[in-house]
DNA sequence: GTTGAAATTTATACAAG
DNA sequence: CTTGTATAAATTTCAAC
């Protein structure tokens, strides 16, 4: 990853769907050599994919929720467990696994608190695996979508 | 939103980089029809935008945390400020502003645990709005980045 | 709202520096 | 690794349904 790479990274996560043509005028290289860049930055894995960013209120899901899960056993096959049959979900927008208090985290989008109540009561509590949760709201998300590589640390 | 936008939707979360050929060839209109959809859904406001997603770790950020933070004081200009300050901070990915006992929620990605230390004692701790925070380490993310619209709550 | 076809613009491969 | 050129393919507009 060179300055140009970086560029080309930079300004396509602002706009995956910059022409060819324009990404190469704004690096200042000619668009074949843009296009194999590209290339090569989604062979080797530092470009993993092109998404559309959609709203969630148009996929009718204005109710958002972080919900810390703890297991009840912190064993391989519990995590495995609840990673398979939460990622079926179609409420789940991101699942993290973590350290500290909780061992997962949901990020869950959906019509409303109702329905909230529903994932929780009928999905997640209703999983062996999952010993207790706790939830919080989501009032407001801000996303940075355009990330620039971190300096090396000296 | 019908069928049709549903489709291209669905379609244009799994690969924002899919032709508008390919696109009307796969939900079966015109590509003139298909090529006004899109317009037409971005112009609503239902697809914000489109953006690459590049790898973590090639932007050195091997080191991901949640920061749960408490504020001093729960007025708005506690909020704002904290709020403008986090979006120019290059660490943090994603902010949730949360009820329950945090009341910011911090999604960060740095280079080493060092750094992640040095962002929370420095940038974080140093901010006059900032009660106390709590961070756990995610080992691992999962991300669903194709959402299908829910049904209507009836 | 949808379409097909024309005109314009772009992507892509490749030979050569 | 980069470039310019030639070819193929796609985007975009628009009159008509």
């Amino acid at each position: 990853m060179d300055e140009l790479d970086a560029a080309i990274v930079r300004l396509l996560q602002s706009d995956a769907r910059l022409s060819n043509r324009e990404l190469a005028r704004r690096i200042g290289v000619a668009p074949s050599t843009c296009l194999e860049r590209v290339r090569l930055l989604r062979k080797h894995g530092v470009i993993r994919g092109f998404h559309a960013d959609v709203d969630l209120d148009a996929l009718r899901r204005e109710v958002q929720a972080l919900v810390t899960v703890r297991l009840r056993k912190h064993s391989r096959p519990s995590y495995e467990a609840l990673k398979g049959t939460v990622s079926s979900w179609p409420e789940v927008l991101t699942l993290f696994v973590v350290s500290g208090d909780g061992d997962i985290v949901l990020h869950v989008a959906v019509q409303s608190p109702e329905r909230l109540h529903a994932f929780l009561v009928d999905r997640l509590a209703t999983r062996p695996e999952v010993d207790r949760f706790e939830t919080s709201l989501i009032f407001q998300r801000v996303h940075n979508r355009v990330l620039d590589q971190l300096p090396e640390v000296s």
